[in-house]
DNA sequence: TTGTATGCGTTATCAA
DNA sequence: TTGATAACGCATACAA
C-alpha cells in the first residue's frame, strides 16, 4: 500500500490536516511537530499524491503544448526551450500532437481544458477559433502562441519582415541586382518574409519582379532542385536566390547550381533561412538566417507563468525576436 | 462553474452514481435513462474531470517518457514512434528531461511514481538501478526501456552486432581490406558494433588491427575530420572507414577527405551509422546504416500497454529491431 | 497551535 | 434498474 498523509498523521500521533499544514509549510505549526511530521515523511517515504492536491485546489502543475509535430526542427527547439524554464519550476510538460489532423484538432484542444488536464496551454504553429480561445478564457486557463496570432491572447513570434530584409539587403550590398525568392506558397511567414523582401528592393530601387518568385509547398530538397530551374527558366539573369522556404531547400538549390555547373557564390549567391545544423556543412557553406527558436520557446513559457500567476494580462500582445544574419561562404 | 456529474444528474432527475454508470456505459441501465443523460450531458457540454477519475481508480492515463534530452534524432524519432500508437489509446504523453544532469535522474524518476504521475513509463537511452526498478515494481508501475538493458524489465532495441557486421561486411565485399573503425569510446552500442565489426573481419579471415581503431567521445562533425586524420596518421594504408560513431561524424570524415585531396570512394571508402536526413544530400551522398526508430518507438509503446493491461510480463525481455544497410555512393 | 468537519469529482458497493 | 453511501488523498474553514 502507498504511504498518504493518513499514515503519517497515524504514526506521529496527530491528524492529516497538521501533517498537510506540514509539508505546505504553514506558519502556525510548532517547531516541535514539524520537526516530527518531517521525520517521519522521511523515514516513511512519503510523497505527497499530486492528484489528490490537484483535486482539492484545482491545479493540475501541467503544462500542454500543442503542435501538429514535434518531430519538425521548429517544434522541437520550440520544446527544448520551454523544458529549460520548466525546470525550475514544479510544472511539467504534456505534449499533444494533432499529428496533422485537423479534424481532431478542436477537439483534442477543447477536452484539454474540460477535462482539466492543464493549467496553461502553448499552443505552436497552429490556428484556433476566436469561439474556442473565448472558452479558455471563461474557464481561466491562459493560452500563448508561437507563431501564430489570434485577438485575444498573447503571441510569441519572429520578426520575418525583418528576416526578409535583412537577407535581400546583404544580396543589395553584396552588389546582386537580380535577386530570385523562393518562398512558402502561404501563410503568414511566407508573406511577411516577402514583404521585407519587397521592402528591401523598394528601399535600394530595384523593381520588383513577379518572374524572379517561386512558390513551393513542402520546403524539402527536391522542391529546392526544382525551384532553381523553374527560377532560371524564368529568369535567366538571376544572380543570386533568397531562399526563404528554408534551409532545407536552400541546400536544393545549391545541389541543383552544383550539377549544372553554376558557381556558388560566383555566379549564384544563395541564403537560406533556419540556419539548421547541416547548414555550416554544405560546401559552400550556406549563409542563412538564423532564428532562436530555443529562446523563443522560452519566452512563451515564461508569459504562460505570468498568467497563470496573474501578472500578465489574458490579452492581445506580440513578443517578437530578432532574427540573426549568418554570414558564411554561399554569398 | 464546471459542469460536473452532479449537475447533470439534477438536470436528469438521478443520482450521480446513474450518470457515472451511463458514461462507463454499464449494461444494467435503461436505454430510456441512457438516452437521457446522453441528452443531458450534451447539452451541458459536460466532460468528466479526470482529475476525479483518477483519485477514485488510482489510473493518471499518463505515460511518462523519460529520456536526457528530447532535441537527439534518437529521441525525437522514439517519440513520433510513441506518438504514433498512442493516439489510438486515451493516454497522454509526459516528457521528462533530465537534461543531462545524472544527480536528478534518480530524483526524477522517483517522484514519476511516488506522486503517481503516469500509469507506465519508457526511459530512453538511461540508466536505473536495480534498487529503483524494484520500487516501480512494487508500485505497480511498468517501465519499458529503450536502449538500456536492466534486469527485471523489458528492453526495445537495435541488434548493433548486426549493424556493425552487416557495414563491415560490404566494405569486405567490395574489396576492402584496410578497414578502419571510428566508434565511441565506451557503452553497449558501441561494444556490440565493435563486436559486430570484429565478428565480420574474423569471417573473413581479415586480422583485428588496434591501430585502425579510433576512438570519439561527443559523435560531432569535427571528431569526424580529426578521427581520420588520426586514423591516417596510426594506419596511412586504410582503403575504408566503418564510422560507428554515427552519420553525422562520417560527414565530418567525407569533408576532411575532401579537404586533403582523397577520392571517396576510389581512395577510401565510407560507411556511417544512422541515416540522417542529411546523408542522402552529401556529395558522395552516404552509404549508411539506418535504424527504424519510430517503429521502435512505437513497439516500446505496445510492449508498455501490453504490461499495464497485464497480458505481458514485467520481466526481462528482450525485444530487437533489424538494421538496415543504405547503399548510396561513399562505398 | 492543533483537531474536526467538509468538500473537490468520480466510481464502486450495496441495498432497495 | 436505480439510489444511497462511502471512499480515493488532500487542503481548508472553523472550532477548540
Amino acid at each position: 500500500m502507498r504511504v498518504t498523509i493518513k499514515d503519517i498523521a497515524k504514526k506521529v500521533g496527530v491528524t492529516p490536516a497538521t501533517v498537510s499544514m506540514v509539508i505546505n509549510n504553514s506558519q502556525k505549526i510548532s517547531q516541535k511537530t514539524k520537526e516530527l511530521v518531517m521525520a517521519a515523511i522521511k523515514e516513511m517515504n512519503y510523497h505527497p499524491n499530486y492528484i489528490g492536491r490537484s483535486l482539492v485546489n484545482g491545479k493540475t502543475n501541467n503544462i500542454a503544448v500543442v503542435a501538429s509535430f514535434f518531430a519538425s526542427l521548429f517544434a522541437l527547439e520550440s520544446v527544448r526551450g520551454i523544458e529549460a524554464n520548466l525546470r525550475n519550476t514544479n510544472y511539467n510538460l504534456i505534449l499533444y500532437s494533432t499529428r496533422g489532423m485537423e479534424e481532431n484538432e478542436r477537439d483534442m484542444l477543447q477536452r484539454l481544458f474540460y477535462e482539466r488536464r492543464a493549467d496553461g496551454i502553448i499552443v505552436i504553429s497552429l490556428r484556433m477559433d476566436k469561439e474556442l480561445l473565448a472558452e479558455f478564457k471563461k474557464e481561466g486557463v491562459p493560452v500563448v502562441f508561437i507563431e501564430e496570432v489570434l485577438e485575444g491572447a498573447p503571441t510569441v513570434k519572429f520578426k520575418n519582415i525583418k528576416g526578409g530584409y535583412m537577407a535581400t539587403e546583404y544580396l543589395i550590398k553584396k552588389k546582386r541586382k537580380n535577386i530570385g525568392l523562393i518562398i512558402g506558397e502561404s501563410g503568414l511567414n511566407a508573406d511577411e518574409r516577402m514583404k521585407g523582401y519587397r521592402d528591401a528592393l523598394n528601399d535600394f530601387g530595384i523593381p520588383y519582379d513577379e518572374n524572379k518568385i517561386v512558390r513551393v509547398k513542402n520546403y524539402n530538397f527536391e522542391e529546392g532542385e526544382k525551384s532553381l530551374k523553374t527560377l532560371l527558366k524564368k529568369s535567366p539573369n538571376v544572380d543570386s536566390v533568397f531562399c526563404a522556404a528554408g534551409d532545407v531547400t536552400a541546400i536544393g538549390v545549391l545541389d541543383q547550381a552544383k550539377d549544372s555547373g553554376i558557381k556558388v557564390p560566383g555566379d549564384l549567391a544563395v541564403i537560406g533561412y533556419d540556419d539548421i545544423y547541416i547548414s555550416n556543412l554544405t560546401s559552400p557553406s550556406l549563409t542563412t538566417v538564423r532564428q532562436p527558436i530555443a529562446h523563443m520557446g522560452s519566452q512563451a513559457f515564461d508569459v504562460l507563468m505570468g498568467m497563470i500567476d496573474g501578472f500578465i494580462p489574458y490579452e492581445s500582445k506580440i513578443i517578437s525576436f530578432e532574427p540573426e544574419l549568418i554570414i558564411r561562404d554561399s554569398v
